[in-house]
DNA sequence: TCACGGTGTAGACAGTGTCTACGCCGTTTG
DNA sequence: CAAACGGCGTAGACACTGTCTACACCGTGA
């Protein structure tokens, strides 16, 4: 933590305020006050405000990835159940980090390229094509049901978190909503949800 | 036309120039330079920019309601036949008028509550949920279906729009993924899509 | 005729991202 | 040892943003 370079110590500091106050704080002049450096301090290591928010979104990536690949360490060997439960981590990360979420996903980020988001979403997408090839044989191939299902994740989450699915069906939790998702793209899940009781 | 006061005007101008120009654009005082007015004239009709921008996103709103119901009037009685129409209208118009779909789904004009949401989308998802429920029995209840539903065409839209999908799964348009997402929740058409060759 | 109220103007203010010129300080070199 | 250098951070400027406030204009009603 001592020897932390400036680079370092902008892109925690900025996880920190985005994590706390939300996507809408995290101004390239408040990141540096809270490091405790001038405005144009950043400025050498991140040539613009969106390369330093894409540093901060990366490492929300990185720490989704770390994540998931815990969790599917610990699931279950079937494909299916492993799936149950990258969906899962999906939306409970969308949900307790929404604002790191958000910025991840932000549409100007996405296609500025600064990203690098070929090496860093395209293991992961791999990843869910592989379990879907694995858990079901469809008539479609396997990377478009994986492109589905992970569109209708990044759906779930976003409607989730401002609330427009709660107002349209009333439910109280999205997990109903998951498990249609699921059971839809991937059939029912192989050992019913009943058997933990 | 003539006879157009100035919140239309705003408006009007606001949805040319997010249209023409991307949702980066459209700023207060640029929509108040193309109207020909002074950059606090807005104020008078809006006392905050958010609530322009709502103005302008409902505005896309009531279009989006007006290309759906045209489609579904002329589209065949089977329900399953209506949700792939419906379905259709829906990634078509995130396509063709991005930046109108990316600002009618901003995050903080959502959450604002300015767009009076219950008012304009409750209906299309009462639509689709009533779609859903002459279409398909279900395990699920119509309305968690049709929220699955939506939020997969919002996921659809919004990663095959910043090109996150063609990257990730190679396909050259969004379709094999509406068809992909459409059986998922609906099951296969009534009627087999080579029926129109 | 005069007062008034609604409408739009114009300037100020704090805040933003970017750019540029300038100092500081440790390292390397003569 | 002294001097030049180069990387790092500072500080001020600039254009732009959204918001606020005081002020003119102008048609209408008293």
């Amino acid at each position: 933590m001592a020897d932390e370079d400036l680079r370092a110590r902008l892109v925690r500091v900025g996880g920190e305020l985005l994590d706390q106050e939300g996507i809408a704080a995290i101004s390239l002049r408040e990141i540096a006050r809270r490091a405790g450096v001038s405005h144009g301090a950043p400025r050498r290591y991140f040539p613009t405000h969106l390369e330093l928010l894409s540093a901060i979104a990366r490492e929300g990536f990185t720490d989704f990835a770390a994540r998931a690949e815990a969790a599917l360490a610990a699931a279950p060997a079937d494909p299916r159940a492993k799936l149950g439960v990258f969906a899962r981590v999906y939306l409970d990360f969308a949900v307790e980090r929404r604002g790191r979420y958000e910025l991840m996903f932000r549409h100007d980020l996405l296609r500025s390229g600064y990203l690098g988001l070929r090496d860093i979403s395209l293991p992961l997408f791999h990843l869910l094509t592989d379990l879907v090839a694995q858990a079901r044989p469809s008539p479609s191939p396997p990377a478009i049901v994986a492109g589905a299902l992970w569109a209708n994740l990044h759906g779930l989450a976003e409607l989730w978190n401002w609330g427009s699915l709660t107002l349209a069906t009333g439910a109280t939790d999205p997990d109903a909503l998951l498990e249609a998702t699921l059971t839809a793209h991937l059939g029912p899940p192989t050992s019913p949800p009943e058997a933990t009781a």
